[in-house]
DNA sequence: CATATATGTAGACAATGTCAACATAGTTGC
DNA sequence: GCAACTATGTTGACATTGTCTACATATATG
């Protein structure tokens, strides 16, 4: 039987999603550098030590928020290019917008994605979330490419190109470094579309 | 007089510096996660609370190695710019090898320069060297635009393009999510010309 | 030379990540 | 139905860390 939701349970019986959630909230309010261990659990109401039954340290746990945040990134590129149909130019930019608006959206978990700071390269689970986020765009390039509309060059290079656009843009963003309002939906949209533009027509005449 | 450098001094004379010099050494060993600025302290040879002499708190004291990593980079990429004087689409495509490379070499500076983990919007001098960094490709897109040899579009528009393709390059390859053997020197500047040609050439046929 | 200021040290404190010892709830085999 | 086992949670401890305060000493200034 389910016990009552409020009252108290020795056995919290979802721990492992509830820290998640609770370490998400904190890392919105007050970042990844003042996100504690012992903060997370109290938000979630168990004691101190109880994630190390769920997460071996505290890196663990924000891996996971990483790995989470590449699946909502592969879902926002796959959406948009399906949502534009209209030819692969189109697609590349409408997930270039998607890309950098994810990464907008959520400052501090793209920095935990990208940010190396959680030695993120030896999770299998990591890695294949953010294997998918670059598969998503390469299918949009491989597209391109065989339709005839982009190079004729090998994708490989060709999605680097894209990938490194997009998200040395986002990063830029996430960095305060763009003298632009974020918080502009439509003055942020206009930069974005101009800088994907610019990559798929190329900077000279 | 100058005191003997063997001979202890209670008084440094020149601690600052001496700070930021082992602030950097340990940085490279272990990482920003790793350095605590009382390791600093003691490499330095001074006692824990010493450094609170010089830097309000730890990240000013990292604010510091951000900036000083910008004017590297600002270097680097004026170096590259003048030793190709070529046309602007060469001197583009160099200083972008510039810059991935040197944010390559340093990829934990880099975190720290791009990672906004030290709050640094609000430092001046952080400020003013990432806009120098930002001044010296502006200058190379102004040159292009005004030969006709880019697209007659406004510099800020085409700055942006270049920076974030070049910058995205080095966060991901910094992140370590690049194909590519960072040690492998030729490797890597393949990679780099490739999508430098590409941006400026466009994806498109 | 006396005094003010700059720069260093020592010690304390709270917060944190992590571990070990213990407690209790579910689960499983009889 | 119950005893043993396992999973999950709590408490307490420890070393490390950032930072503050009080004190010491060197340098600069009148």
């Amino acid at each position: 039987m389910v016990p009552n939701e409020t009252q108290s349970r020795y056995h919290h019986g979802d721990l492992r999603n509830a820290l998640i959630q609770a370490a998400t909230t904190v890392l919105l309010e007050k970042g990844a550098a003042g996100l504690s261990l012992r903060e997370v659990a109290k938000v979630a109401g168990v004691s101190h030590a109880a994630p190390y039954r769920h997460f071996p340290d505290k890196a663990a746990l924000l891996r996971v928020l990483a790995q989470e945040g590449f699946e909502r990134l592969t879902a926002a590129i796959n959406l948009a290019a399906e949502n534009s149909p209209h030819n692969s130019e189109q697609r590349l930019i409408e997930a270039g917008v998607a890309y950098v608006r994810i990464a907008v959206q959520q400052p501090e978990i793209t920095r935990l994605m990208f940010g190396g700071a959680v030695e993120s390269q030896q999770d299998p689970a990591y890695l294949a979330a953010s294997a998918a986020s670059y598969g998503a765009l390469l299918g949009i390039i491989r597209e391109g490419i065989a339709q005839g509309t982009f190079r004729q060059r090998p994708p490989q290079e060709l999605v680097m190109v894209a990938w490194a656009s997009m998200h040395g843009l986002a990063m830029l963003a996430v960095a305060s470094l763009l003298e632009v309002d974020l918080d502009d939906e439509s003055a942020l949209d206009t930069l974005i579309r101009s800088v994907a533009s610019n990559v798929i027509y190329g900077i000279v005449k």
